[in-house]
DNA sequence: TTACTTTACACAATCGATTGTGCCTATTAA
DNA sequence: TTAATAGGCACAATCGATTGTGTAAAGTAA
């Protein structure tokens, strides 16, 4: 029961004032209030003014969940991803966030853990707390997307980021990873290298498929022909840098520059460069991918491929809230691809003179 | 209106079932539904098993919206961090969702983006969004805390984590930083080292002001007298700590130790260090703060002091819990100070034998 | 057999806001 | 002057689940 209604109301706690409240106070119906409040036409200047100004001196907030159970809507934007660590996501998260808030919207936040089951779990969570619309960075378990369908069966905005289904018929929002090979393995031609080699990622990832493609694709332009020994395959981590580089440098002819299609292989690429006494970037040139926070650590720092995350999470939010808008009116399916950009550092840099002094600011972000 | 009421319900889009459709297959009323699945002892267990059956069988999902109207209390917990960037607060929401979804529970996030008005703001939303209980990490231009006074005159749980309001009425939880300190300062005399300087933080923020102290109490315990020119203040950001190093080292006394106050401030100092051509351990030997990511990149690696950050978030939302489950219950407001862990690495150990080979492994973390 | 419980379910109010419809009073056009 | 129109507000149903109370039927004790 509510305590409201008591006789006896506890000395401790305050009831919010709802909308009989300010409608009691100033004998009218509760329809004047909600009207007047949400500025419908049918309420004269003077009563929205009374109205108004009742609701200040009260501080009236509106109770979200029986708006929303009444129009079947909440100001909610569901999200959910595999996890909330490393750079990547907590980023997003932060421009879904930010871009949410200023549209007027709250986010909640699921993580799957990369596991299908949780992510199904997590889908059938915030259909139930009735969200206006779902942003979802697929788990890696993710093969079957049968669970989506309720989602689109209940006519709910939907909108992929990342890492997405494939295909034209969904929302998505990616970063253009082929983009980024191409221009890595562009700027390492414009120093000079010419066996430039690729610490290249799972090929059934769609993300490290796109960034070889761009390497492909730059060194074809280049005129340069494929050596098959100069990309090596493996999980991206910094281990298998180190030994992506051993393998490399101990071929007849080693490259004179690589493109790891991520921080972590190129850190330990650059690193076992640098134990077997050569010098980075003059003897070998090395470049990453994802900017992590330790590629301005590194020394020398390294050059990477931004990949927008925040950016990608406004852009996410952005068509959530087309899709949102459009309020069951047929809707384009549209992807999104966004330009990575090349971050030049002196990992990567032949010129001498064109290099920034050691020891630079990590950034401005004080934590 | 509910277009599931409309004779020509449009193909493409379904409702979900309600309470009321069970009722009218089993031609029982909704309260016979209700308390059947919610294991109501009126209910025979005959009943219960057709309920239960039929339920699955149409995949029935509450409306947790209508759910949480009704009992005025939804299973959201509301979280206020000033931003999700960086390596703290995203491994404390993680740790807070975590826990919090394994209790049932959803989190609603929100940033302040360090600006009082936006964490007022924020926390009127939160406030008509019926949360179960908010948690707070205070944005730094918050010196005015009564916007948390109608959160507790709601009677509604709140529990502060990190940055929080002192004192013995408010529930929070935080790392205990003059442990920190003290067990860093420890560990460098351990290592041999007499003057130890030290570069803190600003000392109107609890957390430079606790480090300090423990620093002290533990020069203090050796019987080493404090030589304030060996103390260092800043913002403690990277450039800071380049400034500070080279001060430091212009000393006629110059140090044999740095135990910093933050990771940032600690690289700059031994960024610094290395430059003028000093050894990091064997001439200065130097710690961090906070175990960023970087602090196994750089070389050497740094010692640093691990925040807890998941267990940060887990300790908060179990205390959370306690509040909600009192239930208005008057309950005694607790602070809960969580142990910080020292991660010895290179940086600062002066037995080269004990030292980890360089070029170790940054984590199993794949991004 | 009578009286009293217990079991099993339905009725109906309720949470707080929204909205289609209806009604009355001015105002304007014819 | 009459009719038509617009303005301004109230009534009451509604969203979907919860819960105090009422009431039969079945079971138990006296």
């Amino acid at each position: 029961m509510a305590p409201r209604k008591k006789q006896a109301p506890e000395p401790t706690t305050t009831s919010p004032v709802s909308m009989a409240d300010l409608a009691r106070e100033l004998g009218v119906s509760m329809t004047t209030i909600s009207r007047a409040l949400s500025d419908h036409h049918s309420i004269g200047p003077a009563m929205k003014q009374r109205v108004l100004k009742l609701a200040k001196k009260y501080n009236y907030q509106p109770n979200r969940l029986a708006s929303a159970l009444r129009k079947g809507k909440s100001q909610l934007i569901g999200i959910i991803v595999p996890y909330i660590e490393g750079r990547f996501f907590p980023s997003v998260v932060h421009g879904i966030e930010t871009a949410a808030s200023k549209a007027g919207y709250n986010v909640i936040i699921c993580q799957s853990n990369e596991d299908v089951a949780q992510e199904r779990r997590n889908l059938e969570i915030l259909l139930s707390a009735q969200v206006a619309g779902i942003l979802v960075s697929l788990s890696r378990t993710t093969l079957d997307f049968r669970h989506f369908e309720k989602v689109r069966s209940r006519g709910l905005p939907l909108v992929f980021f990342d890492r997405i289904v494939e295909g034209d018929k969904v929302n998505a929002v990616v970063l253009d990873d082929q983009e980024g090979g191409y221009v890595s393995t562009r700027h390492l031609l414009s120093q000079g290298c010419r066996r430039i080699a690729h610490l290249a990622g799972p090929q059934h990832l769609n993300i490290y498929k796109n960034r070889r493609q761009g390497y492909l694709d730059a060194l074809a332009e280049a005129g340069i022909p494929l050596d098959e020994a100069l990309i090596h395959y493996s999980d991206m981590n910094q281990e298998q840098g180190i030994a992506a580089m051993r393998e490399l440098l101990s071929l007849p002819e080693p490259p004179d520059a690589v493109f790891a299609a991520g921080d972590y292989s190129a850190l330990g690429a650059m690193q076992e460069a640098r134990r077997q006494g050569l010098t980075v970037p003059d003897d070998i040139a090395i470049t990453g991918f994802s900017n992590e926070a330790f590629t301005l650590i590194a020394e020398p720092a390294m050059t990477s491929i931004d990949q927008r995350c925040e950016e990608m999470g406004q852009a996410a939010v952005r068509l959530l809230l087309e899709v949102i808008d459009a309020d069951g009116a047929p809707f384009t399916p549209r992807q999104v691809a966004l330009r990575p950009e090349l971050l030049v550092r002196n990992s990567s840099l032949r010129q001498p003179e064109a290099r920034l002094p050691a020891g630079k600011l990590v950034s401005s972000f004080t934590p």
